[in-house]
DNA sequence: TGCGGAATAGTAACGATTACTATTAAGAAA
DNA sequence: TTTCTTAATAGTAATCGTTACTATTCCGCA
C-alpha cells in the first residue's frame, strides 16, 4: 500500500501482490483491506460509480477529482465551521451533526490543456456532467 | 416524484408507478428517470453504497444522513467560500475547481432516543466510534 | 394499409462486492 | 510425532444496482 501510486482499488492491489504471492485471491485482499481500513491504518474511500478507493494517506484531508479523466487529487482539510455544522443541526433536527463529507470537483491541468489545445470544442461543451460523489453545494 | 416521500429510488418510483401502468419495466424507470435528471427536474443522489436516489428537491442543499437508520434529510446549502476554493485550486495543481460535494453525518433524533431509551446498552456501545467532532474531511 | 421511428418490455450482461464452503496451514495438546 | 482445533484462505457462487441489448409494440403519416 505505501508504494502504492495514488489511490489503487482492489483489482490494483490484487494485481500487485500477485505477483508476490501469486495464488492469492480477490477476496482476501478485500479482507485484508477491509481490517486494516478498520484498523485505521488506511482508509477507504467510496465513490458513488466506480470501486472503492484505498489511500495510505491517513491524514486529515479531501480529494479532489478531474471530472474528465477522473484523476483523484488530494489536497489539504478543509475547515467546516462549528456553526455551520450547529446550523445543520438545526435545520435537520438530528441529534448529533458530527461527520462532514466533502469532496471538490474540477478538471486537472492536463485535461484543460487537452481541451483547450485538441480538438475538443474549446469553450467548454463536451463535457459530460459528473454524477459522481454524494451531497452538492455550493457553486456549480 | 412530486408525491414521493423523501428520497425515493428506483425501485420505489417503479413500484409506485406500477400501479398505475401496471407493465412498465425497471429499464425504463431508469431511463426516464435519467433523462429527467438530465433535463435538471430532479437530481439524481448517488450513494456510494446503496443505489441511487432521486430527490425532487432541485434547490441548492445538502443532505445528511443517520448513520444508524440511513435516513437522509434536506439542509439548506452550506456555502463553502471562495478562497477554501481557491486553496484547493493551488494545492491541487488543477486548472479549474468549481465543484463542491458536501453532506454531512450524524444521528437523528428518532435513534438517539432509541439508543438511549432502549435495550440497547445505554452508555455509548453499539455506536462506532466517533471521529473528529468538527468533523472531518472526505467520504470515509 | 403499409411504413418508418421512437419508446418500451423483458432479459441478459456487467462490475463491484460479499457470502459461502471446502481446503489448507499452523499451532497446541497429548 | 500424531492428533485435534482453530484460523486463514482460495475459489467460486451469489447478490445488488445498473446498463446494454433485442425483439416487440405503438403511433403518426402517407
Amino acid at each position: 500500500m505505501q508504494r502504492a501510486p495514488h489511490h489503487p482499488d482492489a483489482r490494483w492491489v490484487y494485481a500487485e501482490v500477485s505477483r508476490e504471492i501469486p495464488g492469492i485471491s480477490l477476496g482476501t485482499v478485500y479482507r485484508v483491506l477491509a481490517s486494516l481500513a478498520a484498523e485505521g491504518l488506511i482508509r477507504e474511500y467510496r465513490q458513488a460509480d466506480g470501486p472503492a478507493l484505498y489511500d495510505a494517506n491517513t491524514d486529515d484531508h479531501s480529494h479532489i477529482r478531474c471530472r474528465r479523466c477522473g484523476r483523484i487529487v488530494d489536497v489539504p482539510a478543509v475547515d467546516v465551521p462549528a456553526e455551520a455544522l450547529e446550523a445543520v443541526r438545526r435545520a435537520s433536527g438530528f441529534a448529533r451533526v458530527d461527520q462532514v463529507f466533502l469532496e471538490f470537483g474540477g478538471v486537472c491541468d492536463s485535461c484543460m490543456a487537452e481541451a483547450e489545445g485538441g480538438s475538443a470544442p474549446a469553450g467548454s461543451a463536451g463535457e459530460p456532467a459528473f454524477p459522481g460523489a454524494t451531497g452538492r453545494a455550493g457553486p456549480m
